[in-house]
DNA sequence: ATGCATGAGAC
DNA sequence: TCTCATGCATA
């Protein structure tokens, strides 16, 4: 019904309608208006990456056409169309949170939530040698943080538990002291820390994007840094991110007084779709698909999307989105969840999945 | 704070 | 086509 068609683009003409920084004393929990051109900033870094991925990806297959609206430009507006920029992703089976390679003595089946125990890990082979991770164009600063080099185990099994990464094999990498690849309890503490520090600075988590932009060339949405606080990132994504957030720290905590200079990105006349409201009946038809078969084939979505009047879209992006939720760091219960298994392997599909637990 | 969406890059 | 990083728009 209120679901069905309802596909209208707005289009994102841009006004310039930025908010200045708010300078530290009145905060505004993120309600940024603005926008930005989302790929006209940021293309600083660039992105190596380096081996495949071993169970990433996967294949569909076979799949019917599909008729996205919104990916055909409708009109001839000028539909800008970024060919290079942003995007330092170097996909891989990142997921793995470098956890101890434990001979698998525990019975953990679930690699899901990295940052628990799951201590199913499997090295990728070619990690080491290559994958480096990724160098930003700037030569102000380099993130080391990657992980994924030659699967470090970062220790820690076990939450709470940080027993000094042991000897593993640094393939590659010099000791450096700090800033190696962080654990997910150093990443954990930081988040903490630094949300703290943020709030108590007077800045708004759409303030740190901005200023990461302004300052390092990487512009962040409020969302983004939302996410970092709370751990809502895969743990490759947070490593990445933790060197610039601990800079601007340094630097609003040093120069506590001196707003850093906004400067807003015009945008782009282009068209996103509409959000689409998905009813929460819907909502449990998908998610009772998600348990079984979280990775319907196109054929599979398209009956699906049919079913529930859907457009095949909608349904595509949303278990897509269903995916990477469940990868995500921070276990949809805000402490440690027994780390229910991602469906990677072996799922069942227990009868729960009321995964909803809204942090503070 | 989070749902739905976009897009580059890897398969 | 999927994954992954990221963000607009929204609750």
């Amino acid at each position: 019904m209120a679901t069905a068609a309802s596909n209208h683009y707005s289009l994102l003409t841009s006004s310039a309608s930025i908010v200045h920084a708010e300078p530290p004393g009145g905060m505004q929990q993120g309600t940024g208006g603005y926008r930005e051109a989302q790929s006209l900033v940021q293309g600083d870094y660039a992105a190596l990456q380096s081996n495949g991925h071993p169970g990433g990806g996967g294949g569909g297959g076979g799949g019917g056409g599909d008729g996205s609206p919104w990916s055909t430009s409708p009109l001839g507006q000028p539909d800008i169309k970024p060919s290079q920029q942003q995007q330092q992703q170097q996909q891989q089976q990142q997921q793995r949170p470098p956890h101890l390679v434990h001979h698998a003595a525990n019975h953990h089946p679930g690699p899901g939530a990295w940052r628990s125990a799951a201590a199913a890990a499997h090295l990728p082979p070619s990690m080491g040698a290559s994958n480096g991770g990724l160098l930003y164009s700037q030569p102000s600063f380099t993130v080391n943080g990657m992980l994924g080099a030659g699967g470090q185990p970062t220790g820690l099994h076990h939450h709470g538990l940080r027993d000094g990464p042991p000897g593993h094999p640094g393939p590659h990498h010099d000791p450096h002291s700090d800033e190696d690849t962080p654990t997910s309890d150093d990443l954990e503490q930081f988040a903490k820390q630094f949300k703290q520090r943020r709030i108590k600075l007077g800045f708004t988590q759409a303030d740190v994007g901005l200023a990461l932009g302004t300052l390092y060339g990487n512009v962040f949405s409020q969302t983004t840094i939302c996410r970092f606080e709370a751990l809502q990132l895969s743990f490759k994504n947070m490593c990445k991110l933790k060197p610039l957030l601990n800079k601007w720290l340094e630097e609003a905590d040093s120069s506590s007084g001196s707003p850093t200079s906004i400067d807003k990105i015009a945008a782009q006349g282009r068209k996103r779709k509409k959000r689409t409201s998905i009813e929460v009946s819907v909502k449990g038809a998908l998610e009772s698909h998600f348990l079984k078969c979280p990775k319907p084939s196109a054929q599979e979505i398209t009956s699906l999307a049919d079913s529930l009047q859907l457009e095949k879209e909608v349904v595509r992006v949303w278990f897509c989105n269903r995916r990477q939720k469940e990868k995500r760091m921070t276990p949809p219960g805000g402490t440690l969840p027994g780390a229910e298994d991602v469906y990677g392997g072996s799922r069942d599909t227990p009868p729960h999945h009321g995964v909803q637990t809204p942090v503070q």
